[in-house]
DNA sequence: TATTTTATACGATTTTTTTCGTATATTATC
DNA sequence: GATAATATACGAAAAAAATCGTATAAAATA
């Protein structure tokens, strides 16, 4: 069972599985757009990160290379699941609710929401 | 500007918002169905979610009761909200189906739904 | 009334997470 | 070649969160 990220590793992971890899310099300044923390802590996280399990790494020349050793959507599925159930009593429906109301998905998006409803409901 | 709670905090707020009200005590009896710590750590952490104002209180009577102070909807708003941006780029529509392809949803919580997006389509 | 049970308060400890400083080595630049 | 810049490793400190033990007082009960 794959260990659930902290929040810092998160945001990590949210960078790196777009750019697929990177090095721990191209992480940090990306970081410090939104963060105030130091190089090394960067650096510290993701080796962390790499001891977990999180991420591997290319060691082959100084600059280590790094990348997502776990699944953007499998990773995403036990933390909505684990958050659907500590925040929503579990309940998809308001979790699904609540998100809607927020982010503000275009004409598109809904439309592929509702085809993933059909689907779902073809499947019971 | 409201605190955002702890994992531990949201347990207890969880519990707390259905019944309205409870005692410490209570609230350590359900807790301690999934959850295996002690009485004075339920107890400890109740008086903390009080000091930062998540809770209120009764201290008439010896056995104090506790209220929820923060309202259920304007906390999980805020909790997706942070969610989504940190595990899903603040995309709502990947969040949804995540959610809708983890919890089961029945035929009529999908009727909301579509319900909802039919009205999220007509506001803007 | 004496004893046991139950409640809060409080401090302290433990665990987890985040952050940083320094040493050392390699690469780049002057 | 000497100096500056940049990388990792490592330990440690700081901060945040979770847990517990003990003291004390009130209530229940034997």
């Amino acid at each position: 069972m794959q260990a659930k990220p902290t929040e810092s590793e998160l945001e990590i992971l949210s960078l790196l599985w777009p750019m697929e890899q990177a090095t721990v310099r191209e992480i940090h300044e990306k970081l410090a757009e939104t963060k105030d923390t130091g190089y090394t802590t960067t650096l510290k996280t993701m080796q962390i990160m790499h001891a977990k399990g999180l991420l591997r790494r290319d060691e082959q020349n100084r600059t280590h290379i790094y990348f997502p050793a776990v699944d953007e959507t499998v990773t995403q599925k036990n933390l909505v699941t684990n958050f659907m159930a500590t925040a929503f009593g579990g309940s998809a429906k308001n979790l699904v609710m609540q998100a809607l109301g927020q982010g503000n998905p275009s004409k598109e998006e809904l439309d592929e929401i509702r085809a993933f409803l059909d689907q779902l409901e073809n499947e019971q």
